[in-house]
RNA sequence: GGUCCCAUCGUCUAGUGGCCCAGGACGCUGGCCUCUCACGCCGGAGACACGGGUUCGAACCCCGUUGGGACCA
């Protein structure tokens, strides 16, 4: 790869240009995480624009489902939204300009005889590209007609890419592509060039599958008289099967993601390392990717996604949160409890600490939010029912022993603390001769109904003494009425 | 089919001619810790696609081959 001196063009201005045809995918928040830290990086602008010009596959919902996915990543553009439906006429305005100056001509030839003639070509050995019939032929306008680019460009066409190098492009093979279409909308590389120099972008920062058409665009952008942005192509992001990813991939809105229960910031600090390192580190916070974040540690091979690597960021992140900013992130996680043990569990209700203390005891051994959320459930619903797993684990009549023990020396326990209740454990295993797990594995079943849990003495400490002590008399009864 | 791109462990990557018989991370795996499950800690297996050059020296530069991908059709 050829070195980047990255060119500093004063102001950084950049965009992030979503087609609205689908929800934001991986790929996408890739390009438009790439382009906000780099305008952040740069003291930049991060502009959005929405390019709808394709009335037919565009929808509001792939639009406002476009911007829930950036706000939950906290991409946050300077301006923008700016719909290119909305520029219509700025189109239709620059292409009358290019007309009357004979840089652009009216075509009327109809689609049938073009695949025609360029299956002849194609028979011929020769490019399949548009011959160039109506150029000379001033088609009048008031028949149906597209209006096309009239490409004089010569030689070769380099698109200096900072990412790539210069990828070199021959002149012969650009068309004289159609600016405007027969209903008076613009086609994707004209309405972007328009964009692109009247919204004085500085760095192109896109997907790869665009670089094509750079060379078209920049002859576009010689003819208007336009000075280029700089451009970075940034690589695909694959599938295990190494093609592009798409729905048959499982997963690809990055919104689905949030439904499953990952973090944002584990989001964005999986996709920014996809393509792009900071020597050796993994582990960025916000502020240190803004700190970082530049073209020159891009690499240039596409990546694959990996969802174990996401899942073990999540489970990163969520052990290093606090169980206090975790809290309004899980609620919607939990089910509607019908008899909740903290009543209002609501983000400001009184039993806010309780719940933020069991998330805290629990965050450091669940891995998404639906886990977690999972997890929490013995500690919200005095109700729980007891898990399959218990009785293969020893937890049946013999243990009831045990637990009246338990019962009893806690009852008298004074003081309801970590270390008193080690004692408490610590004798009971003494006096009856047994290992602690032999009394903390009965006592986990009872408590939780569950054979995993937090440590055994935070478990108690959570449910308070009196939600303990009822819990071990069900277990007791519970385990009485079998057979 | 045409144009363009890409090529380091299974995956994400470090590496910009000597520091590399290639480093980190996920995953896998052996062990330690331990009341369960996790976490954590220590260790292990695992890659420079291939072939030619250039050079005293190449993962790094050049050419070719192969493989993969994207776009257009």
């Amino acid at each position: 790869m050829t070195s980047p001196t990255i060119p500093s063009k004063d102001p950084v201005r950049v965009r992030f240009a979503p087609s609205p045809t689908g929800a934001l995918h991986l790929g996408g928040a890739r390009t438009a995480l790439f382009n906000y830290l780099f305008a952040r990086h740069h003291g930049g602008e991060f502009i959005l624009r929405v390019e709808d010009t394709d009335r037919e596959r565009s929808t509001e919902e792939s639009v406002s489902g476009i911007f829930e996915g950036m706000n939950w990543l906290g991409l946050e553009w300077d301006s923008g939204p700016f719909y290119q439906s909305q520029r219509m006429e700025r189109y239709l305005e620059a292409a009358h300009t290019l007309l009357s100056s004979g840089q652009a001509y009216r075509c009327d030839c109809l689609p049938d005889d073009l695949e025609a003639r360029r299956k002849a070509a194609m028979a011929a050995g020769l490019p399949p590209k548009y011959d160039g019939r109506c150029r000379s032929r001033n088609v009048p306008s008031d028949k149906p007609h597209v209006i096309r680019f009239l490409n004089s460009r010569k030689g070769n066409v380099v698109v200096a890419d900072l990412i790539r190098g210069d990828v070199v492009f021959d002149a012969e093979v650009l068309d004289d592509l159609v600016l405007l279409r027969t209903d008076r909308t613009p086609t994707y590389n004209f309405a972007v060039v328009i964009d692109d120099s009247d919204m004085e972008i500085s760095h192109v920062i896109r997907g790869d599958d665009h670089i094509n058409n750079t060379p078209r665009q920049i002859a576009l952008f010689e003819t208007l008289g336009e000075s280029l942005p700089f451009f970075a192509h940034i690589p695909m992001i694959h599938g295990t099967d190494r093609t592009k990813l798409s729905k048959r991939h499982g997963a690809t809105s990055v919104t689905a993601y949030r439904e499953m229960g990952y973090l944002s910031d584990a989001m964005v600090n999986y996709i920014v390392r996809l393509g792009w390192s900071h020597k050796d580190q993994e582990i960025f916070s916000r502020a240190e990717l803004i700190e970082f974040f530049d073209l020159d540690h891009v690499g240039s091979s596409p990546s694959i996604f990996n969802p174990e690597k996401l899942l073990w960021l999540n489970a990163h992140y969520m052990k290093t949160a606090s169980g206090k900013d975790l809290l309004a992130q899980t609620l919607p996680f939990l089910p509607e409890e019908k008899d909740p043990l903290y009543p209002g569990t609501k983000e400001t209700g009184p039993a806010a600490e309780q719940i933020i203390r069991a998330i805290d005891e629990w965050k450091g051994r669940t891995r998404t939010l639906v886990e977690l959320g999972e997890s929490l459930q013995p500690f919200l619903d005095r109700h729980f029912a007891y898990s399959p797993e218990l009785s293969k684990k020893g937890f049946t009549a013999e243990s009831i022993p045990v637990l009246r023990d338990l019962a009893v020396r806690f009852e008298s326990l004074d003081v309801w603390d970590h270390d008193h209740l080690a004692g408490v454990l610590k004798s009971a295993t003494e006096d009856l001769s047994l290992k602690l797990g032999q009394v903390a594995s009965p006592l986990r079943g009872a408590l939780t109904g569950q054979t995993v849990s937090p440590g055994i003495h935070e478990v108690l400490i959570l449910l308070g003494r009196n939600e303990s002590l009822s819990r071990i008399r069900r277990a007791i009864e519970h385990l009485g009425e079998k057979p």
